[in-house]
DNA sequence: TTGAACTTTCAGAATTTTCTGAAAGAATAA
DNA sequence: TTATTCTTTCAGAAAATTCTGAAAGTTCAA
């Protein structure tokens, strides 16, 4: 494989976004590489590839393993490991998200609930309550919600995206067929 | 205000989060305590309450101030200024929503539609290429998929949360009801 | 068991990010 | 105008993160 100003613009800029979406330069470059690559790489070519040290490269793919983005393949005759981006681009946005939501949301959710549990001490605990009630209704309402879109088959989640704007068509629809299902039911 | 052990944990840990979210630990610190404070604040109250200097306080109200998160209140015979969290909590998640979009999601999606109108060299760039535009499709379905969630109204995208797993649901409907109308289309 | 070819680990170096505090700037009152 | 009370800026300090490369670990063939 060859860094052509093509692949490596690619790959730079996925390094550049990759701080934002939970993992450093490296690992972002590294996984870039893996996946517009047709061939699995070994960890020296990825170091040559990228101008960085071995053992950057060897902790860069421990990350990407724990994050399972990238698979290792044994290559008949060689010793060497050789290692490929995993599943579709949907599953690697699935693993993405699902990785974001255990290591933020979750904590997250978890010390508001304890806080909402606790007995407010005076005014401005009571108001701190109300407020972050509030947060942990949303955030909880989100994580479910991606929950539920990541149970969905990839090909009803591409339907869904697809609607695009239609969602607030959808939406209206489904409140009067709601509305007509169960008639006694307020929102 | 004074930083009780509920409050304070609160705030520090929004400061972690923080981070993950696009701004730093003081950032986050200063939203969370305007968040959750009844009362508009002054600058030299947060850098207080933070144990964090004057300068550093005044960044970061600029920094919330560029994501539109937090207003300046001026109070009757008061020199000083004083800063709220501003709109509701649907408000905020939207704002940051925006602002990720516009920091990582367009400049991303520049970058890959320029690589997809490039002539590809060789083999290596023609698969490239196709994994790029696999990329740019979902990304760009993302964005205007959550573009849309954003352009509806608050009470409507309640309903849309609320629905949580039912979204499957909705789904199997909404192709039924598709068809129907456009029994000539195929997806 | 040895040696060759690889991988992993981790202390310290390099780099990047964040923070401080002094100085400069702005608004207002007298 | 000057004094007062606030805010902002930014160079350099401090802290946090990332990277290197040598050493230790692993695997396997002979």
């Amino acid at each position: 494989m060859q860094l052509t100003p093509m692949i490596e613009s690619f790959v730079y800029h996925f390094g550049e976004m990759g701080s934002r979406w939970g993992f450093n330069r490296t690992v972002g470059q590294i996984y870039a590489l893996l996946v517009i690559s047709e061939e699995p790489l070994c960890a020296n070519e990825i170091g040559d590839l990228l101008g960085i040290s071995r053992g950057n490269v060897s902790m860069g793919l421990k990350e990407l393993g724990s994050w399972q983005l990238v698979q290792v393949i044994h290559k008949q005759g060689e010793r060497r490991e050789f290692y490929q981006s995993r599943g579709s681009i949907w599953d690697m946005a699935n693993r993405v998200f699902e990785e974001r939501r255990k290591r933020e949301m979750d904590p997250t959710l978890s010390l508001l609930r304890d806080i909402m549990m606790d007995e407010a001490a005076n005014q401005e605990e009571i108001y701190a309550q109300k407020r972050i009630t509030e947060i942990h209704d949303l955030l909880e309402n989100i994580t479910e919600w991606t929950q539920s879109l990541q149970s969905l088959s990839p090909d009803k989640l591409n339907t869904l995206m697809k609607l695009g704007s239609g969602v607030g068509k959808v939406l209206e629809f489904t409140d009067t067929f709601l509305s007509k299902k169960e008639p006694a039911k307020k929102t």
